[in-house]
RNA sequence: GGCGGGAUUCCCGAGCGGUCAAAGGGGACGGACUGUAAAUCCGUUGGCUCUGCCUUCGAAGGUUCGAAUCCUUCUCCCGCCA
């Protein structure tokens, strides 16, 4: 595909339309009307394998950049990631091992692939220009003032607080300046929280006699707990690798006040404003699940959710689990429930007297610890909504 | 180099030498309700052969009838001053 011969400052605007940073003001029209594929970058740290949606964000707008016939160049910090990006950290981050890296870096590519076009795209691992001299560490060094990277509002703030702050956390945003200078970046993306880091890319281009990038932001989503931003270390995530059947449920327990800004974020425009929230969720829903998996598999998780959350009735394909046992013998209910869902015997006790416990459908009751094999015999135990297993005695 | 502070159950964070498996919050789990795994309310939240027993409060020793709480040493972390 050819650059588009759009009318430059229609295309950048385009492009900026939902991003919440495109600096400076008209820069990027100005790269457009060169008239060449920019060099749109993107560094990942590669401490989590798994892509999550909010990261998706970021990832959709630099497909909008292949499409107009632009080169992504997709930077594998593996370099850095010895240093720990400390962006939004309260505490210092641990180092990651060589090994680690190297295998969370392998499935990295792989599932921004779901959403990136292989053409057009260009991947690189950092380390391969972070071996810098002590005389080119210098000189990246003197590019920068204390005063101007403590003014970072995370490390202000810690500094503020009396938390540490660490001499390598310093140098992260340099050293992803210096990636921007190593791979004459035109544009660079990423989230609002990247905003220092960005512009701090441009100063640094700049002190090595290159034109400073374009900086675009896009706003971070919601994780789903609706409070804070979707992260994987906060656990509030949905992976884009998880099963169908996890994507579609974790998107309906999203609250309701971060519909609209999920939909504006992931689908690109607002539901059918007659819609319910609880209808507008469940399309969402199926459109993400839709995304990674395709629509029959949507479909079928939508049928999957409705079967056991709204007309209860058992999953389609219930797990068998296999118990020791005669059809004579007395089974101990907490050492059933325990085994059949990997709980705690403890656990398994404190479900059962509270009621969480079903056989068939019919609760059993604290007094029922022990029962008859013969009475459990390929009947189906449920521990709370959605946990079951069919009993088969062995 | 000097002085001081701290390490508690998944996380944060309280804990008079006994009544501490350890307050409170978060998270998680269960229940009720419902339009969903939303919201709200209630309950539970170390383990087990469970009216009792066992293991937890950075590590190792010690004092004591008895320690998360006192002493010693050690490891790690932090602040202030230089």
């Amino acid at each position: 595909m050819p650059v588009t011969d759009a009318e430059p400052a229609a295309a950048a605007a385009w492009l900026a339309r939902n991003a919440i940073d495109c600096l400076p003001v008209g820069a990027l029209a100005e790269k457009l009307k060169l008239g060449r594929p920019l060099r749109v970058k993107l560094g990942i740290d590669p401490t989590a394998p798994d892509i999550h949606l909010g990261f998706t964000v970021v990832l959709q707008k630099l497909r909008e950049f292949q499409d107009a016939g632009h080169t992504v160049v997709l930077i594998i910090g593996n370099g850095t990631a010895r240093v720990g990006d400390p962006s939004g950290r309260s505490a210092t981050r641990p180092v990651l091992s060589d090994a680690e890296i190297a295998s969370n870096a392998a499935t990295f590519e792989a599932q921004a692939l779901k959403i990136l076009t292989r053409e057009r795209l260009e991947v690189r691992f950092n380390a391969e220009w972070l071996e810098l001299q002590m005389g080119e560490l210098f000189r990246l060094l003197s590019s920068t003032t204390v005063a101007h990277v403590i003014e970072r509002d995370d490390f202000a703030k810690r500094l503020a607080a009396g938390t540490p702050v660490s001499m390598l956390e310093l140098l992260y945003p340099l050293l992803q300046g210096y990636d921007s200078v190593a791979v004459r970046a035109d544009v660079e993306l990423g989230g609002t929280d990247q905003k220092f880091n960005l512009l701090l890319g441009r100063d640094i281009q700049r002190a090595y006699g290159q034109e400073g990038q374009v900086i675009l932001t896009m706003p971070l989503l919601t994780g789903t707990d609706g409070e804070r931003k979707m992260s994987k270390s906060l656990g509030n995530y949905i992976g884009v690798s998880e099963p169908p059947d996890s994507i579609y449920g974790k998107t309906l327990s999203i609250p309701d006040a971060s519909l609209a800004s999920w939909y504006s974020l992931l689908v690109g425009e607002q539901p059918d404003p007659g819609l319910a929230p609880r209808d507008a969720k469940r399309a969402l829903a199926r459109a993400l699940v839709a995304r990674f998996h395709g629509a029959a598999a949507a479909a079928q998780a939508q049928e999957a959710f409705d079967r056991v959350h709204i007309r209860h009735e058992l999953p389609e394909d219930v797990p068998v689990f296999d118990w020791q046992a005669q059809p004579g013998d007395t089974v101990h209910l907490p050492a059933l429930v325990a085994g059949a869902f990997g709980v705690s015997t403890s656990q398994a006790r404190r479900s059962l007297a509270q009621g969480g416990v079903r056989l068939d459908g019919e609760p059993l009751t604290a007094e029922q610890l022990d029962l008859p094999a013969a009475a459990l015999a390929d009947r189906v135990l449920a521990l709370g909504k959605r946990r079951f297993a069919r009993v088969r005695l062995v």
